[in-house]
DNA sequence: CGCGCCTTCGCTCATGTGAGCAAAAAGCGC
DNA sequence: GCGCTTTTTGCTCACATGAGCGAAGGCGCG
């Protein structure tokens, strides 16, 4: 009873306490009685042992979110909201999770937008799919961007927008013109076109964008589907783009990688989601951290949809140009 | 509002609770405001995530013990007592571990035992050096087996049961004998000598047994010291015998494996440590299972320090002969 | 040895939380 | 539809718990 104190003696205390607490269900009176202390001081052990990390408290579910995260995420990059899942190792599942999330999270939004203005590609997809029957009522939706498949999977551009309408009991209007045009003549006659204009004019005035983006390499859709070549992309890449956002591909410096090609690419530009009411991005998975940091930091999206790794991903990287935040607590 | 309801929107609720609850520590109160429920349903929610094991609680530490474990090994196995550590996979590690929950053990054992018999080997000899100096007052050690070391690191037996003796102030009574005699007269004639049945006798009367136990293969310190040739150990093996407990050898029924080899085995014998008030085994590790369950399920011990996959080995065997217990609760 | 500083302690009190219960709602067989 | 049972809900009340505070104790410096 002389030697054996001060020091370490409260750690393994507090280790005895959670153990008492946490697993045998016992009140802090009780363990106060069995470990000799009083009770004030059991409750400082188990503070304590919060404090210092002994005592980690997990929620396992696909459906969990990492709060934290999004809270630093919304913080740092001055976010409207942002929305974390947990990263399982397989991509599959992560991508099917952060569709989930999105879906989850539009089902929720308030106000209801009216009017939705929505991008394509296979998240898009995955996030129209796991939204529920009557998700919404009379939500309306409108394409961005240009998007009928030259390929294989004709019109999964379209149905993705026909999908979330019709579960929201809403009309699409479709873009159903290439995203991507060969020549920027051909380009502006269709943007000419009065249909096709209204359909940008009405995508102008959505009340919120839901998109996610693609990456600068060689298995993009958009090499897939015909729109550029594989030495169109090498070239990109070359350029210094990393993906790109609604067709239009960017580098990491947020600025437009090619604007010859962004000029024949058809749908809105890139200020119209900076300047969105709501903009939401759907990304998940490592291949994508470079898109999305270019994305993210330069204040593409007001709404992130993503998995932990790429948040921390995001929340690890330097600060960029704005020195703001200094406290690393 | 029509349709998700019923099915699984419970379980994404409690998962929301759960977050909002241990994450970012809010009361059920606030909780319900933000999930548009009573306090009372937060309450059940947070109670379903538990109980369905959505919330993960643990404690991590290397003094950390597994309860509901030794709840369990208790109960099963009769025991006075059971202390289970979390098992690292290093097995250098596990040792350690397990050998220092022993010293704990020991320190905190009330009434504190006059006179303590001891065994020796790699694991008693860590429980010693786990042991705080003025771990106890006046507590006087007794070795229960034989054991000066034919070979390599002499004195190792004696210098265990002495490092407990000094560090508690009390003093210790050697056994300075072989653990096993090449022949039946040798050992009946130290047997008699006045010095060792006088140790023997004073072991008897030890108000506790601590001890561990050895696998039966050629690695074991009984051929390494000598006592045994390897051909002697094949032969035990060959007779069933799992491993050794304060030198005697014995098969997974507990029975003696080989009785002549056994008469010239110098020590306790097994039916003292059964019928001791107090017997305590220090065992752990994946290749020490077959000789714990052996001496566990026969009632050899009745105070059991080892690690969670012994625990959860032993707990995971069958019945036995004793069909009494049956609540699996 | 005495003084002040800082930590730790035990306690009061306001608040948070779970057991238990009656009422309402939802199934369910007819 | 109509009683029946079973489940879910909102609530009262007693208990458990953490914030905050003054007292006690340890520690270093003069």
């Amino acid at each position: 009873m002389a030697a054996t104190d001060t020091a370490a003696t409260n750690e393994l205390l507090a280790v005895r306490a959670a153990e008492l607490y946490y697993e045998e269900n016992k009140t802090q009176d009780e363990i106060g009685a069995i470990l000799r202390v009083t009770r004030w001081k059991v409750g400082r052990l188990l503070q304590q042992a919060r404090d210092r990390g002994i005592i980690r408290i997990e929620i396992v579910h696909p459906r969990a979110r990492r709060l934290a995260l999004e809270r630093d995420l919304t913080a740092r990059f001055g976010l409207r909201d942002a929305i974390v899942v947990p990263g399982p190792a397989d991509d599959r599942e992560l991508q099917a999770r952060v569709a989930e999330a999105a879906a989850d999270f539009l089902v929720s939004v308030r106000p209801i937008p009216r009017l939705l203005g929505v991008s394509w590609g296979r998240t898009l997809h995955q996030v129209a799919e796991s939204l529920p029957e009557g998700w919404s009522t009379g939500v309306n939706v409108v394409q961005i961007n240009g998007g009928v498949s030259l390929s294989k999977r004709p019109g999964t551009a379209a149905s993705t927008a026909v999908m979330i309408a019709q579960k929201a009991g809403g009309e699409a209007t479709l873009l159903p013109t290439p995203a991507i045009l060969e020549r920027l003549e051909t380009k502006r006659a269709i943007e000419g076109d009065r249909t096709v204009s209204g359909v940008i004019d009405r995508a102008r005035g959505a009340a919120a964008y839901l998109y996610s983006a693609g990456v600068a390499d060689t298995s993009s859709v958009h090499v897939d589907s015909g729109y550029l070549t594989p030495d169109d992309m090498r070239s990109l890449v070359e350029k210094g783009a990393v993906g790109d956002v609604i067709g239009r591909y960017i580098t990491a410096d947020g600025a437009i990688a090619d604007t010859e090609l962004d000029a024949r690419t058809l749908g809105l530009g890139l200020d119209e989601l900076r300047d969105a009411a709501m903009s939401i991005l759907v990304i998940g998975g490592e291949a994508k951290h470079p898109i999305a940091h270019a994305i993210v930091r330069h204040g593409l999206c007001s709404v992130l949809v993503t998995d932990e790794h790429t948040a921390r991903s995001l929340l690890d990287s330097a600060p960029d140009t704005t020195p703001s935040g200094e406290d690393p607590s």
